[in-house]
DNA sequence: CTGAAAGCGCTTACAG
DNA sequence: CTGAAAGCGCTTACAG
């Protein structure tokens, strides 16, 4: 069941139909509901690949997000999808488990899809086999946005949170809760949107004169395991620190996870703040200070961005910025 | 640039060019060499829409969920994602919002697009719209397999959990712990597994000989919002329960953000045992036992399935179970 | 082993 | 307002 079927069947040219599909002006009334009534009945459904083929744009476009198991990705995709239903758009979801490798992959297969454009969170921001890819993209007028993280030195579209603003905000905080020992589990320099959160921490303690420690500074990445024994590192340290300020929700759920198997409680033992609000654990009542941000908001933004250049390829590429908010809830301070 | 191109450059033509692109035997190094020279110089990639309106079959393949931010789900996505990278298909995502509409749409999306397969989670399990696409789309040999939740009456492969028995050793346990006033959280029959897991209570209940009480049994949806309000219904009566079972994990945040509202103390107050484990829970160290599964494994299993009928579209349709495991880490009794 | 040519199912510039 | 025909970029049966 093809376009000439229902040319036929209707008595007209395939154009014909082709233009009653596309809801083009210029064909009759009588021949227009003759045609849709032959769709009907055969229960026609015109082929999006012969079409995009023809139009050389497929409208769909690929979203590749390091784990869609962290919660703030999941979020930022359905506030893609939900933007994208509306604008007629299909997403290729890929996962690229934070490796540069199968990023790669996925963006030749976005390439031989001849997708539209691309959201992406890069796995690595030093990556330079994805930045140029990125690059040709934007000269084969594939779209690309940049959502949370950026890649260094490359120009593109993006959306990103008010990092080391709210990382500031919660580390000035626990300096006015008193404490000196303050310290973080950061992230690589290759996570921008982390590494920032780790200038504001340095902003905040450098602006009221307490003394940053090195020993206070440990590394962790995105998986909550290192978060854990990064922890255990700081909790070990002949002066451990009665404060800690988590760069995101991974390393949030590693440090509560080492604090509760080894007796440490939040808000008694040690105070805690972390990046990204964490629905569950409100869910139970637990009272964990964050820095909070819209992740359903970046996804609609980082849509908004993309089907701007989908629409003109030659508007300019800009940054937006979705505000941060700093919500306590009692983590903050050292109760007891 | 394009196969012609290609054929021009490397004087073949765009048939030998296309042998090199698909690996066919018959075609000599030197030629191979030279063609594929000529790829990598002029940067070339082929196009995979030009190649599925000629093959016609597009190795891609549709997943519509209804919620990515349930955790289930999104571990489920990266279960199929997973294979389906090593199968080289491509994964188009749908959140259907729980919504029968957005459902049907996407499946027109689906059909028009011409995708190989389909895996889904039917909204809702009595939908006839969506019962009867899918039943066409089998027979235009798009394969489909549905995950988790089934559609009454209808035939196909599918995954799920030994949801009855996972729920029936819940609530034996409750039994076993000197519980008698045992209420659950359930859903709507149109929400098979949910369902299921009702039986399994009953089950229990009966086995036992402990009275089902009607007022003792709740509904609620897949939104934690009416389980919160479900469990209020439950601890505003003259004699409300001592242990509740919820359904799903999204039931279990709703009842626990209830308890926690109102100081009712999860494991002291009352008893409370949740299908589907929820990590972040664990992470910091609260003590809820579940009833688990494995949603990664069901996604994989659903690609298994998929693909077994994707080569040989005359294989039965089968349905797969995934075991589930009775977890107690102590919320089943009242200690104090 | 290689090529010419038809075909996959649409769209669209052109002519009428 | 409608149609004939070329074109989008591949694949493949057929002939050699």
């Amino acid at each position: 069941m093809n376009i000439s079927d229902i040319a036929r069947k209707a008595q007209v040219s395939t154009a014909t139909v082709s233009r009653v599909l596309n809801h083009s002006s210029l064909v009759t009334p009588k021949t227009r509901e003759r045609v849709e009534r032959v769709i009907r009945e055969q229960g026609y459904t015109p082929s999006a690949v012969a079409k995009s083929l023809s139009v050389r744009a497929t409208h769909n476009m690929g979203v590749i997000f390091p784990d869609i198991e962290n919660p703030f990705f999941s979020s930022a995709l359905i506030g893609i999808t939900q933007v994208a239903e509306q604008k007629k758009y299909n997403v290729f979801y890929f996962n690229s488990d934070e490796t540069p490798e199968k990023e790669h992959e996925f963006l030749a297969v976005i390439r031989q899809q001849r997708l539209d454009g691309i959201i992406l969170s890069p796995a690595d921001g030093y990556d330079q086999v994805t930045g140029s890819i990125l690059e040709e993209f934007e000269q084969k007028n594939v779209a690309v946005v940049l959502l949370d993280r950026d890649l260094d030195r490359r120009q593109f579209s993006m959306v990103r949170a008010k990092d080391q603003e709210g990382a500031y905000l919660a580390v000035r905080q626990l300096i006015r809760e008193g404490h000196t020992r303050i310290a973080i589990i950061m992230g690589s320099p290759s996570n921008r949107p982390v590494f920032e959160r780790c200038a504001g921490y340095l902003q905040a303690m450098e602006e009221a004169g307490v003394p940053v420690r090195p020993e206070y500074m440990v590394r962790a990445d995105q998986k909550s395991e290192i978060a854990f024994t990064a922890t255990r590192t700081l909790m070990e340290l002949p002066e451990p620190p009665t404060a800690i300020f988590t760069c995101n929700n991974m390393m949030t759920l590693g440090c509560l996870r080492f604090c509760t198997e080894h007796g440490i409680h939040i808000g008694r033992d040690i105070a805690l703040i972390g990046f990204d609000d964490i629905q569950t654990l409100r869910d139970v009542g637990y009272h964990l200070s964050v820095v909070d941000r819209s992740s359903r908001e970046m996804g609609r933004i980082a849509m908004e961005l993309l089907m701007k250049r989908l629409e003109d390829p030659s508007s300019p590429k800009e940054t937006r910025f979705v505000p941060t908010e700093l919500i306590l809830r009692g983590s903050e301070k050292l109760s007891d």
